[in-house]
DNA sequence: TGTAAAAAATACCAATCAGTATCTTTTATG
DNA sequence: CATAAAAGATACTGATTGGTATTTTTTACA
């Protein structure tokens, strides 16, 4: 049961990838298996249906990425508006993993998927809730510790900061280019130090 | 030539309803027939293609409306930072053309027709730098007169502002809620006002 | 090594897609 | 009212879609 498992992961990581650049619904399963020299007997062993596989890309492909590069730099640490600035300067300017040119696959699958796809819509927010809490969580503990102002809403602050980066990931989308992350972010760094 | 008029109206607006809440691509030229009873020798008179058809609505539906209601709001106003947060809670709260549940329509076809279509790409563009250019400007002349502090700078307070809204889009539609925008409103305030 | 289950291959299906060819009706204008 | 062009109706095409039924190969293990 070792090579199943090979085939199994090669089509999500293939589906994964035309679907990034694709969109999830011009991503056909023929394109998929044209790509991966896997067969349709082999895709239906491993998968009920399409939007199956595509549940298992959320949960098995982006689930572990979001949580490593997205939420746990936000764990522990001191100061939260310093973490937050370097987490967006990271995923906008240095993450390899994410394209300018094809947008966030977070926010490509929501705004594809919402809201005709319940399911997909309900895996894809209770990940961006763990987001929105871990920060707003960093950011009430930054109150504590004298990084950030009291009179600071973390909540607002955190919706505020991801509404940024996902509108953010359009215009970079929308122009090919990074020009836009590095306006974006200079304002994040004048924002962020109004917090202080 | 009254009637010719109204069919190819009728196709359009009907079309980019349902676009609007299913997405260009997974809505056909069937569906749009079945919903309008226009018979395909009609649709075909008015449109050579599905793409061409996609170009007009943006070109003579969404363009007039993000006009009158994105960018001549910026026009001639004399406080800038006031004018944004009016034009924010307008766009969000007020605007009964644009639905939580579906999004922005703009942001929506941007999304999806970027990078694969390089035509739609280029229109949608240039309707955002039309925005972007008008919103820098007024917070130019708002700096001149002295309701913008001096090293603000303009263009990156812009894209900060849009990125914002564009994102806050997204996240209304995953939720399915008006709630994110009263959390990135309250902070849009906060922000503009450290902008004084 | 024999064998049953797991995994994969092959060939097919009905539905749907964008688009075309051809014919009929409606409209504007002399 | 005649008539040509504009507008619309009908029936079709070949390609593609997600999915299924059936058969073959591979694997694990007694």
């Amino acid at each position: 049961m070792k090579k199943a498992e090979a085939t199994r992961l090669a089509i999500l990581q293939k589906a994964f990838e035309l679907i990034y650049v694709k969109g999830y619904q011009t991503t056909s399963i023929d394109d998929i298996l044209a790509s991966t020299q896997v067969t349709k007997g082999a895709f239906y062993y491993h998968f009920r249906n399409k939007d199956e596989m595509g549940v298992a890309i959320i949960n098995e492909l982006m689930n572990p990425v979001l949580m490593s590069s997205f939420i746990e730099p936000l764990k522990k640490v001191e100061d939260p508006l310093e973490a937050i600035y370097n987490l967006m300067h990271n995923l906008l300017m240095e993450n390899e993993f994410l394209k300018v040119e094809y947008g966030c696959p977070a926010a490509n699958f929501t705004q594809e998927m919402t809201p005709w796809n319940a399911d997909f819509s309900k895996i894809l927010n209770e990940l961006t809730q763990q987001w929105i809490k871990v920060m707003s969580a960093a950011i009430t503990k930054g109150k504590e510790k004298g990084y950030v102002r009291k009179d600071v809403n973390a909540k607002q602050v955190t919706m505020f900061v991801m509404s940024g980066y996902w509108g953010v990931r359009n215009f970079g989308k929308l122009e090919n280019s990074k020009k836009p992350y590095l306006a974006y972010l200079k304002e994040l760094k004048a924002y962020l130090d109004s917090l202080k």
